[in-house]
DNA sequence: CATGTTCATCGCAATTCACCGATTAAATTC
DNA sequence: GAATTTAATCGGTGAATTGCGATGAACATG
């Protein structure tokens, strides 16, 4: 993963709202969580909404996948593990970089 | 660090020349490191690159220490390791919650 | 086929962002 | 104290973001 993936990705979750959404996600993963469900738990029209979650469907941090007329919406749990990774990368590289990066002892 | 925190920091790192200026930072940490280091390395001017420079002060990601003429940039350790905390907790939040929760204002 | 539900998408306004050149402020040096 | 250096800030422009209500597509049901 590069910086522009990173940035995008950084940018996703550079909202307080899309925060909530991965949130309210999390605490609701096993049932069903569709785009109503996460209206209602918010202050904010569905259309708005909808736009946020657009939002994280292109940073791949959500997937959606239809269930009649309504979506059903679930976070990537692979794209958060490799995320995590990544961004631990990023905060260790930028830990007082050394002319060669090498894992250090604890 | 709550959410609004988080997202301000994220956002902060959402931008691919803000990264590449902290990472700037990290690779000469040691020497002196102005404004005009920082510029010189990237394909922007002076103003723009005192903008981003500006975000990520605002973030607390990095720190500023007048020496002269010019201002001495550098990245700030605890801060790091503080989000490498925060964004450690948010990524197990999100990882699959348990439907219980326990702090909720009345 | 008509109706209702769900939700993505389409305008649209207001705000913020990213970038620039120009200016200003502060410290140094002559 | 004038000239130089460094860099923050101002003003402006165009693009992107955030919010909304309204529209329309896809599906289910009467």
């Amino acid at each position: 993963m590069q910086d522009d993936d990173i940035a995008n990705i950084m940018r996703a979750l550079g909202h307080p709202v899309r925060l909530s959404i991965l949130r309210f996600l999390a605490s609701q993963q096993q049932r069903e969580c569709c785009c109503g469900d996460v209206t209602e738990s918010l202050p904010l029209a569905q259309s708005t909404v909808s736009q946020h979650i657009k939002v994280l469907l292109d940073a791949g941090l959500i997937e959606r996948k239809p269930h009649g007329t309504r979506n059903r919406y679930m976070i990537r749990q692979d794209r958060l593990a490799e995320l995590g990774t990544a961004f631990g990368g990023l905060i260790d590289g930028l830990n007082l970089r050394a002319p060669h990066k090498e894992t250090e002892p604890a």
